[in-house]
DNA sequence: AGGATGATATCC
DNA sequence: GATATCATCCTC
């Protein structure tokens, strides 16, 4: 298991997204190591994208997502849910990739399937926002793979809102894995 | 199909 | 300061 390094994150986002399929997000927490495999990721491009949150701009909100590669977005969604992005690009790009789903290796016992239930499971919330993920305790490791997983792409969720965005095919998880929405 | 529930952006 | 909106999930 190697972990990736900050220059994978400085790379295109949807590239990013496609490579982070299959690879562990781990967390320790308490002296938990909580392990998920990413088998669902959506990718938010830089400001030109009106499904991204940073379409308006640079706020204090968004500001993590303008900071440079290799951080954690954290933000609270419809009052009760968090989600989990990992931010791409360099800095001033405003770009990152939601994980949507995991399939629980270690220490897992909630469900996974969903950003807000993900991120309940993993033990994230925004305090985490900001958080380096080139770290000792958020990080997410490569795995070893017998044949690199199939990748489907389709339309990202929820955002009917985002115009001509909102059909773009963005949204990228493994073929045929259980721990994906449906 | 709709309710829970709160941060945020965008108005006054 | 008020309000509309939201990258969700659960129950009916």
């Amino acid at each position: 298991m190697e972990k990736l390094t900050r220059e994978f994150y400085n790379r295109e986002t949807s590239i990013v997204a496609q490579e982070l399929l299959g690879c562990n997000l781990v967390h320790r927490l308490q002296g938990v190591e909580r392990v998920g495999k990413i088998v669902e990721v959506e990718a938010y491009l830089g400001q030109h994208d009106l499904a991204s949150h940073t379409s308006k701009g640079l706020t204090k909100r968004t500001a993590t997502m303008f900071g440079p590669p290799g951080h954690a977005y954290v933000y609270l969604i419809y009052g009760m849910y968090h989600c989990f992005n990992v931010v791409t690009e360099p800095a001033g790009i405003g770009a990152a990739v939601l994980i949507r789903a995991l399939e629980p290796i270690a220490n897992l016992t909630e469900r996974t399937t969903g950003p807000g239930l993900l991120c309940k499971s993993m033990g994230i919330d925004k305090t985490l926002n900001g958080a380096d993920l080139v770290s000792e305790t958020l990080f997410i490791t490569k795995v070893k793979a017998a044949q690199p997983p199939h990748i489907v792409a389709a339309p990202r969720i929820g955002v009917h809102y985002a115009k001509e965005w909102a059909h773009k095919l963005l949204r990228f998880y493994i073929q045929g894995n259980a721990y994906v929405s449906q």
